[in-house]
DNA sequence: CCCGATTCCTGTAGGC
DNA sequence: TGCCTACAGGAATCGG
């Protein structure tokens, strides 16, 4: 038994964390945590010394996520984890081989191992005993993608007068949550927005176009980390992380499914994003 | 507050 | 084949 969970050769976006969260929930919730190991500490910050006495004999109420984070709920308290920009996270039998950057293990009711890996440890493993939305890095965060509150008329509000690409804009945790460098291409595509357009000089109408772009690619790859979780049962392993079908991220130079232009890669705010010129204004 | 630049890290790809 | 460099990206942080 050996299912792996999350990002391997893909970043974990948004997705790929809601089906890493779908995929240890039912293997772990209402369990009893055995004992924990730390082989490194030394991720984005560093995993408290404490951590695994304070785990210990806790029993795993549920697992949640809220944005790009997974919310382990237990009576006294949540372990937050996020895996970063290469973080996955895999149920193991006890005293299996450790991979080169499984970094912590949870036993859980000794027979469960959940064990991070995470080779550019950018991931994240902390405790806290304040409601999770009061911790500091999850009390900013913007609405779900599929939060009532996330439409047109809010991103166009929150838009006034902001300058920055709207590209940059959307990926912004505290404007909406979820939206990576990869999705961020892909939506604005959809919606036929130009990603180097001034989040303030964007009408109501094209913001509601991206709102429906941004959910309409969320949830084609959630649907299609169903279809991963299947192939995680029946592969016994193999990660197999599919994507959704990227029509302009790392196209650069083919041609877009307009068919009347090029793809183009630029720079904004230092990170590649793709374009088509002809049918995104 | 807003926003651009920088930083963390390591596997991978490309040049020579 | 091997060495070197550039690049990838989430998000916190800093400075203007």
């Amino acid at each position: 038994m050996a299912f792996h969970f999350g990002g391997r050769d893909a970043v974990p976006e948004l997705p790929e964390v809601e089906t890493t969260r779908r995929g240890i929930s039912p293997l772990l919730e209402g369990r009893r945590v055995s004992s924990v190991n730390v082989r490194n500490p030394n991720l984005r910050q560093q995993i408290q010394t404490e951590l695994p006495q304070r785990l210990a004999g806790l029993k795993l109420l549920i697992v949640e996520r809220r944005a790009k984070y997974l919310l382990f709920r237990f009576d006294s308290g949540t372990l937050i984890v996020h895996l970063g920009m290469s973080g996955s996270l895999r149920i193991t039998e006890p005293r299996t081989c450790f991979k080169k950057h499984d970094h912590v293990e949870i036993i859980f009711d000794t027979q469960f191992c959940l064990r991070l890996h995470d080779p550019r440890r950018f991931g994240l493993v902390l405790w806290t005993e304040e409601p999770p939305q009061h911790h500091p890095l999850l009390r900013h965060l913007g609405p779900e993608p599929w939060d009532k509150r996330f439409n047109g008329d809010y991103l166009h509000t929150v838009a006034r007068r902001r300058r920055a690409a709207v590209k940059n804009f959307i990926m912004n945790n505290r404007v909406v949550v979820g939206v990576g460098n990869i999705y961020a291409s892909e939506a604005l595509h959809r919606a036929k927005v130009h990603p180097n357009r001034a989040a303030g000089q964007i009408s109501n109408l094209r913001y509601n176009a991206i709102v429906v772009a941004v959910r309409e690619v969320l949830k084609e790859a959630v649907d299609l980390g169903g279809t991963t979780l299947r192939d995680f049962v029946r592969s016994d392993g193999k990660p197999g992380y599919f994507r959704v079908q990227l029509r302009v991220y790392g196209r650069e130079g083919e041609p877009c499914t307009c068919a009347n232009g090029i793809i183009r890669q630029v720079v904004i705010g230092q990170r590649s994003s793709f374009y088509c010129p002809r049918c995104q204004r």
